[in-house]
DNA sequence: ACGAGCACCTGACTGC
DNA sequence: TGCAGTCAGGTGCTCG
């Protein structure tokens, strides 16, 4: 579940499942999906059972989970077919299962959490917590990522500078998790049609004005997909309650190559981009004067 | 600074 | 039916 709304779907959903939770019991099933933790499975499993876990937070597409009573938190990164699932202890299994939880939740008693992960791209991990800007404490992997859009402490106008100092295309420049965090592939080309920009027009091309608009685009657009569900393509992409989104029906550029513009009804173009792909309106996104795709 | 290429993986789909 | 090739919503590294 890649992107911000997905994955703040998924902390949303976690929540009243973890938040005050003992954690019973841990069980790696496959090993690489705690590649990223510094140490074994025996290891992860010892930093977490006997614990009590508080409400879980979101920076981007990181998702964590503070220890209490300590500076360590359960991190998490969907990757590209990351799941996590609640579920009642001894539930019909789930597909690509790599790791369970059993935590005994005051409210609601005992309940299992399933990491499951077809690629195998995303995992989880007990990280350090460290000071991360504005003082907030977030996990060290997670530390060089900026504030996604829907932060209450995004500075629009800061990012905007920053991204009007950039040479490299918009599109590459959104990716950037270290300038702004949270958009992915889709809520790229979603913005970019919004504000009806090419993909490679040069971030210093832009007017204060014009970046502005465009960091607004992609905060509508991340707020409007978070309110529907998030972006549901296939099963890969669902809730804790392995529920998908309705973000798909209201895309306007992201799977929509061949397809007619929905503003000025061209023929919208899928094109070769940074080893995966773009897809945009020619008409309304043009290229921009002097640059080479 | 920045783009390109690649690595990490599985599985669904396409064309022959 | 099988097999090779392609593609997928991410991140992080190296190499120019």
């Amino acid at each position: 579940m890649p992107e911000l709304p997905e994955v703040e779907v998924v902390r949303a959903g976690l929540a009243p499942a973890v938040t005050g939770a003992r954690v019973e019991g841990v069980e790696v099933l496959d090993a690489r999906s705690i590649a990223r933790h510094d140490g074994d499975a025996a290891a992860f499993e010892a930093a977490l059972v006997g614990r009590t876990l508080g409400a879980p937070e979101r920076r981007g597409k990181f998702l964590w989970v503070p220890i209490r009573d300590g500076a360590d938190a359960l991190l998490a990164h969907l990757g590209m077919s990351g799941q996590v699932l609640v579920r009642e202890p001894g539930a019909a299994p789930d597909r690509h299962t790599r790791i369970r939880l059993l935590l005994d939740q005051p409210v609601h008693g005992p309940i299992e959490i399933r990491f499951a992960d077809q690629r195998i791209f995303g995992g989880l991990a007990v990280r350090p917590l460290v000071a991360a800007d504005g003082g907030r404490a977030v996990p060290d992997q997670a530390a060089h990522i900026s504030l996604d859009p829907i932060d209450a402490d995004f500075d629009a106008s800061v990012v905007a500078r920053r991204l009007r100092r950039r040479r490299q295309g918009v599109k590459a420049a959104l990716l950037d998790q270290t300038l702004v965090s949270g958009i992915g592939n889709i809520y790229a080309d979603e913005a970019l049609w919004r504000s009806r920009l090419h993909y490679a027009t040069p971030g210093e091309r832009l007017t204060q004005a014009r970046a502005l608009a465009l960091l607004a685009d992609v905060r509508d657009v991340l707020e409007q997909a978070l309110a529907e569900g998030g972006t549901s393509f296939d099963a890969q992409y669902v809730n804790v309650n392995g529920q998908a989104g309705y973000f798909e029906h209201s895309l306007h550029a992201y799977g929509r190559g061949g397809q007619p513009c929905h503003r000025c009804g061209a023929t919208m173009v899928r094109e070769p981009w940074a080893n995966r792909s773009s897809t945009r309106c020619p008409r309304c996104q043009r290229r921009p004067r002097g640059i080479a795709v």
